[in-house]
DNA sequence: ACAATAGTGTCTGTCAGACAATATACA
DNA sequence: TGTATATTGTCTGACAGACACTATTGT
C-alpha cells in the first residue's frame, strides 16, 4: 500500500517522499507505504490513513484510491502488489524528520515502480481537475475564488477564463461563501470568503461539460 | 484477482457468471477469478487474461483494471484483498459448461463482495461510455454505424441523437469504414460497415465533450 | 412507385469565452 | 480621487440536438 500525498506549495504541485529506513532501498526518498494490519484496517483506505498519521500525523479528509500496481520487478524481494492512493492537502506547517515536499516536476529517481505511480497520480489529479470540484482540497480555508482559480491553473498548466470559472463553481455547488467575510489586505476592492460545504469535504462532485475541453 | 466480464445480449448488457467448484460458497454462481501466479503471470493483468483463457477459453482484447476490494469481511476465510478487471467482449458463440451470461439488472445474490464489483463496473462502464469509444468493444465486427449506435443507447438507457452520433464517431476516430462493404438483407438502403482501426483493439479514446451530459 | 432505413444539410438553443462595465477596498 | 483587484452584465462563436431532405435498397 503506497500513498501520493500531494499538496500545492509556491505555485508548484508537491508530493510527499519519505527517507526510507529499511531495507530494501534505505535511505532513499520514497512514497509513504506500509502493509495492512489486518486486526486494525477495515479496509486498504484505512490502512493508507493509518499511515498518513503514523508516519506523518496528519489525516486527509479526501483520500481516493488510485489503482494497484503489480509485477515481479518493482521489488527487488520479488513479485508484490500494492494498491496506491493519493491524497490531497492544503500546504502544511511543519513535517516530520525524514519527510519532504517534492516539486512534481522535479523528482529523483524513485525506488520500486514509485516513479510510475506518481505519474499515474499525476494524469488522476489533472483530469479531475477538468470537471469537477477535486482542487478544493489543496486549498486552504478560508480562500477567495480568485485562489481557487489559482489552484485550478497551477494543476491544469493554462489560464482560465475567471467568468466560466465563476459560473462552474457556481455549478458544482461545491462551496459556499461565509456570510460577512471578506479578504482584507490589497489596496483593491476585498474577495468574499469561501469555504467547502460540510457534504463535499471528503467526496467531490463532476460537471458534464468541463472547464477545458 | 475478480473479472467482471461483460456482453451485449438481447439489447441487455450481461455479466458472466461461473458456477464455484470449491469453498467456499461451492456451487453458487460468482464472478470468474483467482490466484496470481507468480511464476507465469507478469502483473494482475496478465492474471486477469489468464483466468479468461483457462476456465472461458477467450482472449479479451479490452481489459481495464476497475479497483482493489478489501477488508475482512469480504470472504469468510478472513481478511482478504482483490483486484478486479473488466473485460468487454462482442456476443460469444458458445460457454463452457458452469458458464452463463445473466443480465446486469436481474442479477441473483453473489458471493464474497462479487455484487460490489459489478456495481461498481457498471458504474465505470456507463460513464465511459458517454465521452469514449469503449461500447465499441462489445460490438461483433463488421458493425454498421446504427448497430453501434444501438449499442450506446443500451448502454446509457437513452436515445442518442443520429447526427450528434455520427458526428461524434467521426471526431473519436475510431472505427473506419470497410472500402466496398455494405450491409445487406432489410427491404431499404444499406448501411456502410465499419470495423475498429487496429490501434485501438486495446484502448479507447476520448472526448472532451460527451454525447450528453 | 412504395416502404423502410441510411445518411446529409441546415437551423436553433445553449453554453464557454471575450470584453467591458461596475464595485469596493486602501492610499 | 486614483489604483488595483473583485464581481457582474452582455455579446459572440462553437457545438449538440432537432428537423427536414436526399439516397439506396428490396418488393
Amino acid at each position: 500500500m503506497d500513498v501520493v500525498l500531494l499538496t500545492l506549495q509556491e505555485g508548484q504541485l508537491q508530493v510527499l517522499l519519505l527517507k526510507r529506513e529499511r531495507e530494501p532501498f534505505a535511505g532513499a526518498l520514497a512514497l509513504p507505504g506500509g502493509y495492512v494490519h489486518e486486526q486494525e484496517d477495515q479496509d486498504c483506505a484505512d490502512a493508507a490513513q493509518r499511515v498518513l498519521r503514523d508516519k506523518l500525523g496528519l489525516q486527509s479528509p479526501y483520500l481516493e484510491q488510485l489503482a494497484s500496481f503489480s509485477g515481479p520487478g518493482r521489488d527487488p524481494r520479488g513479485w508484490s502488489v500494492s494498491v496506491a492512493f493519493f491524497a490531497l492537502v492544503p500546504a502544511l506547517a511543519d513535517l516530520p524528520p525524514g519527510a519532504q515536499w517534492r516539486p512534481v516536476n522535479r523528482l529523483p529517481t524513485l525506488p520500486f515502480d514509485h516513479g510510475s505511480i506518481v505519474a499515474a497520480a499525476l494524469e488522476r489529479v489533472r483530469s479531475k481537475s477538468q470537471y469537477s470540484s477535486l482542487p478544493v482540497h489543496l486549498c486552504p480555508e478560508p480562500f477567495t475564488l480568485p485562489q481557487l482559480q489559482a489552484v485550478y491553473e497551477a494543476l491544469l498548466g493554462e489560464s482560465i477564463n475567471a467568468v466560466s470559472f465563476r459560473r462552474k463553481m457556481d455549478e458544482l455547488d461545491v462551496i459556499e461563501p461565509i456570510p460577512g467575510a471578506k479578504s482584507s489586505g490589497g489596496a483593491h476592492r476585498p474577495a468574499q470568503l469561501y469555504r467547502v460545504r460540510g457534504e463535499f469535504r471528503e467526496r467531490l462532485r463532476v460537471v458534464g461539460r468541463g472547464l477545458k475541453a
